[in-house]
DNA sequence: ATGAAAGCGCTAACAC
DNA sequence: GTGTTAGCGCTTTCAT
């Protein structure tokens, strides 16, 4: 590999100013071409170590997820990378696998790669910022709070949760089930509490085997339809507290031949890649990329140096409503 | 940030001592306690840009994909992951985008940024790998060739199309239409070829109206399942080229009250979060996350200094066939 | 506008 | 086993 000097003895100049060329301050016309043509020549390219070292800063952050597997994720990554990249910043994507210990460990190596900053959806509530913080790089929660005082994008869980419950009580199911996910993850609890609202608002019964705490994945969605199903008075219709539990849930329903409008379903977030005629599921929107985008634009901020208070955005849901019911 | 000079101070030894003690080589007892105490009280680590500048070398490998919302890479994605954190690495994934100039981009960061090595899945044909190449950085391709000699880890393409057709044809379907993926990638013609094979064996024709190429996305899928279906003469079934556009294609069927298997679907590839019942879409399941460990191994190999020529594995498929015929 | 030179934090010879 | 020291390739004062 090339470096500075090799280009500077080619092009007859300094390796200050071969430097200077690539960062766009005032050189001569003459030696502009000089180098471009020196740097062609040996397929120069900057070393970003090096640069880095010397800047103490590095044009990249960190997006770190619980489960790269799962869409919402996904499509929130590529809201942050559009607004990323336009900004001459490059996103690296790191898998927690909603492991505490995973998540520190990218963590430390956002700190020590010297990354601009990070956008964290925290494995958990016992998310540990401390080290990232003292370090001052600034991070930007998103979908969930961390219980510390950064800025924050998060959805507006307790209203999607009643939103779905509601749809599913107007069209005339009442004994209603909702499977969650974890219960140490904020996202939710929330949502749970928005059933309860929305049972209690009408008057039905928030009867606690019908409320089942889970994992945000699909063989949890399974396992909790399964047990519905089993209960000796099992319920009517059931509420999924994310993509893949509703994926789960109708699987099992499909397999127990009670394919949706049968029982109902109302799903908290977007159903990936579903097959499904929109008609039968009810669906809340939950706005994964824009939830992306708000999120890079505000770490872009605090990375430029923006040194207001702490803020937190509610993204509103947009609500699907099956028009089909049994 | 403390330094590698703060805990030497602190610890009353040499900076050298303090490196060694974090890399693990000969260090007296009382030395490694001190270091690890004064490390800890000034909650010192690593600067690894430094680390990696001296080195020249970073434990960091990167994985280019095409896209990342599609659960077939994501899938392959985690068995990098695994095969890499295993062995100390991190994995960086960048998002082409299926774009060759994003792609480019991404490989040179690779390069200026000392990674070890990259598994990639080319963007098209006309990846160039001259540069990272030329930098003596080992790449892995993954899912499709490059047309360079290196090392290589793909699916069973023409296998997958043909096993596919030939299920279609096994259920008693005739006019067997196929919605490939872009002209310009490998597998994507691969498997035309081997839809082409699977008929011609059993005498069907290959009407050219039946081909359709698209994109590997669900809206190809969606779009050219319309087309096939306004044809004056409309097939019976069809052989969907990747997992989306078989996603795509059963949309419309199901918004034409064509659900499977009305109409015969085979999809190379596994149904993303399906909720439909495995017994009417045949499923031509591809090893994506085999592929990512298989390529991560050789990849690690690779960096660890093996020089043995090329190589190239092939994976087997799996084939899940609909039980369910019209 | 340009060059000389110091130094970012770490590792790896090389001495002892 | 441990310390001294010279860079890795770049950016950035400070002169000129």
């Amino acid at each position: 590999m090339a470096t500075i000097y090799d280009v500077a003895r080619l092009a007859g100049v300094s390796p200050a100013t071969v430097s200077r060329v690539f960062n766009g301050v005032g050189v001569s016309e003459e030696k502009v071409a000089a180098v471009r043509q020196a740097a062609a020549q040996l397929k120069f390219f900057p070393n970003r170590t090096a640069r880095t070292l010397r800047r103490q800063s590095s044009e990249v952050i960190a997006l770190v997820i619980p489960d790269i597997e799962n869409p919402y994720f996904t499509e929130m990554a590529r809201g942050v990378e559009d607004v990323a990249s336009e900004a001459g910043f490059s996103v690296v994507l790191c898998n927690s696998d909603a492991q505490v210990e995973k998540e520190q460990t990218y963590l430390r190596i956002a700190i020590a790669e010297h990354m601009s900053g990070v956008i964290l959806a925290a494995a958990s509530d016992r998310t540990s910022l401390e080290e990232i913080m003292a370090a001052g790089r600034p991070v930007v929660a998103v979908d969930r709070g961390t219980g510390y005082d950064i800025d924050g994008v998060v959805m507006a869980n307790r209203d999607a949760g009643r939103s779905a419950t509601e749809q599913l009580i107007e069209a005339g199911y009442s004994r209603i089930a909702h499977i969650a996910g974890p219960e140490h993850i904020e996202t939710a609890v929330e949502r749970v509490d928005g059933w309860r609202t929305a049972l209690a608002a009408h008057g039905l019964p928030a009867d606690p085997g019908l409320l089942r705490f889970s994992s945000f994945r699909v063989d949890g969605g399974r396992e909790a339809m399964e047990e519905l199903l089993a209960l000796p008075e099992p319920p009517d219709a059931v509420v999924a507290g994310n993509n893949l539990i509703g994926v789960g849930a109708i699987q099992v329903l499909t397999e127990h031949g009670l394919t949706p409008p049968a029982m109902g379903v109302a799903v908290v977030g977007s159903l990936p890649f579903t097959t499904l005629s929109p008609s039968v599921v009810t669906v809340v929107r939950l706005p994964a990329r824009h939830m992306g985008v708000t999120a890079a634009r505000m770490l872009l901020d605090r990375i430029g140096g923006d040194d207001q208070p702490a803020r937190t955005i509610v993204l509103r849901n947009e609500i699907q409503a099956a028009t089909v019911s049994r």
